[in-house]
DNA sequence: CGATTTTATGCAATCGATTGTGCAACTCGG
DNA sequence: CCGAGTTGCACAATCGATTGCATAAAATCG
């Protein structure tokens, strides 16, 4: 049929057809009325090419107009169901609209982050969804300042300008808090998350206002943490339990912290609802199999996904900025066994 | 500074710098002395370079030097934690060859694959790494011969001749027979995925040769499923107990088909493992944790996926074919507590 | 000092598309 | 039969890099 490995290009099609490139290129584009190109013209090159088994090059269309068709994504650990899962549904509203994601792993790292970033630019990625992960934004902001749309999604920065997709944190954490308040829970360990990131410090506001709403003081020494992993989860669940015998419930800033926690409370001995409740942040998979099924406050993160496929989209086509920069999605209590009424 | 939104060109560089472009590429790419061009020049132009902050147009450069850097990846379902650690550590090792990954979700649809890849060759990728849906392989045979290196993963086909990566699929279900066989089983249920792909032929005459070495006939009326799925799972699980009460243990092909098998038993009101035992291929995250600890035939997801990473990289390297391309990967069984000895 | 190398750089083609403009050939009214 | 208008298509520039070849200037030699 066709040579096998090597590539028919426009100009192949042009002369089979015996027309020019400019002839064929408006043929396969759909503009031969608009050029005024005789029908049959038309179909003969549509024929050629068809029988050629043409395929433009993307490359090439892209160069010359300015347009890849490609959304650049920035994930911290694509394993990670969280991100995987943000990952997806952006890939998936990508690929609807006919464009194709670029994928980077930032792998927790900044340097990287920042390296990768520039990789998606120099490729002239149309925009980029980003989870960051630190807590600065300067590199951020330079790569929207060359102007290619940016959403970040996740890790956010209240008083940024860019275009932020994040959960209800502050309202999430209130509603753990209350969950735990209404089983008599008074005195509740936090496990956070990264510190200063604003899902960490959004939902420590709200775990303040619950408290102090009933007249419970908040108390720095029960919070303990460094990372959303579930090391971080297991050291600071082991600590706090051992050095405040007082707290009856935890609650975890992400599940793999509370994974941690489980494990920590497993090896102090603790029987999980009995002895300690605990409510996490971030719904697990197949939380409900669990030996104890974790309450969790979960994040929607398919609407999270889709809001910020929606919103790259939205900033490629009006190239303007937008009016609302600052999305939250809400975040949904769904009661297991892992909290109970306290019992000492 | 620079002009805040638009591109400096090589061309930019090269005037600003009073040289032709011909010598600006050169200086930048490290060829000065290859083109004998004077060393003050050269760094007049990497310092004026710096200065603009030029960043070259990959675009151009693959066009030019018809090689993209790029790698396709294609999965059923980027959520999904064994198809997300495969692409990460495709991604991974992609990004340390200096090369970026084009991710693509084909949604467990053929059609959708044949459109992504055929996507994916419109972009010129170097090579791509498949976790195909199906059990067709037309469409992946099609893009090799136009010459696009092309790794299959997972879901193989033993007569193909293209590369391939998968697991020990036939030893591993000898080892979860043989470990359900040595506490007693004699009547086991198998949950299967999608019937004729490899991974499921495989692994139903490693069942089937571990039975019979023992002289246990194999029955194929036990044998049930059709998908990889949770709900496959469940419902395969639901018939086989209900038609067949002498069954004492279950071996699950994949652990989301294990958690509808859970699902299943409980509904029934059935105790796992004290009335029915279950084994699973592929471990499920987080299995300790779950309310029993799944027994499971670990696939070393990681080494799978740096497998695959180095043999397109390899293909790119090389560009002939390899020897051997057939890769097979151990299996572990990891033992928990859904497997115990029988009762009755 | 003239001839020949060597040194240092520029010109222009190329990759494969898109697109503004130019220009034949044809139609048609008068 | 002539000029104006229409139809149908080709030329050539362009996107932003890379690279073979040509060439002017400087250096070397006899």
């Amino acid at each position: 049929m066709n040579s096998p490995s090597s590539t028919v290009t426009l100009n192949d099609v042009a002369k089979a057809a015996g027309v020019s490139v400019s002839t064929a290129s408006r043929a396969l584009n759909g503009r031969a009325e608009e050029y005024r190109i005789r029908e049959s013209t038309a179909q003969t090159v549509r024929q050629t090419a068809e029988r050629l088994g043409f395929q433009p090059s993307i490359l090439a269309r892209s160069l010359r107009l300015k347009k890849t068709g490609l959304v650049g994504i920035v994930v911290p650990d694509l394993s990670n169901a969280f991100f995987s899962a943000i990952a997806r549904a952006v890939t998936v509203s990508a690929e609807s609209a006919g464009m194709a994601a670029l994928i980077a792993d930032s792998g927790g790292s900044t340097e990287k982050e920042t390296l990768h970033l520039n990789a998606l630019t120099a490729r002239n990625v149309e925009s980029i969804v980003i989870c960051p992960v630190g807590i600065h934004f300067n590199h951020l902001e330079k790569v929207h300042q060359q102007g290619v749309p940016l959403v970040m999604v996740d890790r956010c920065q209240s008083e940024s300008t860019l275009v932020q997709v994040t959960s209800e944190h502050y309202s999430g954490a209130r509603l753990a808090i209350e969950e735990l308040l209404a089983h008599g829970h008074q005195n509740i360990g936090i496990l956070q998350g990264l510190p200063e990131t604003l899902p960490c410090s959004a939902r420590l506001n709200g775990v303040r206002d619950s408290l102090e709403a009933v007249g419970i003081p908040y108390r720095e020494e029960f919070v303990e943490g460094s990372e959303f992993t579930e090391q971080s989860g297991y050291q600071s669940a082991l600590k706090l339990l051992q050095e405040n015998p007082q707290l009856t419930a935890l609650f975890a800033m992400s599940y793999p912290n509370a994974f941690g926690a489980m494990r920590a409370i497993r090896e102090l001995g603790l029987n999980m609802p009995k002895d300690v409740s605990l409510i996490t942040f971030d719904d697990a998979p197949h939380a409900d199999f669990l030996e104890v099924p974790l309450t969790a406050v979960a994040q929607d993160i398919d609407q999270i996904g889709r809001t910020a496929a929606n919103l790259v989209m939205e900033l490629i086509q009006v190239k303007q900025p937008l009016k609302i920069t600052n999305h939250q999605i809400p975040v949904e209590l769904i009661k297991r066994a892992s909290v109970e009424r306290v019992s000492r």
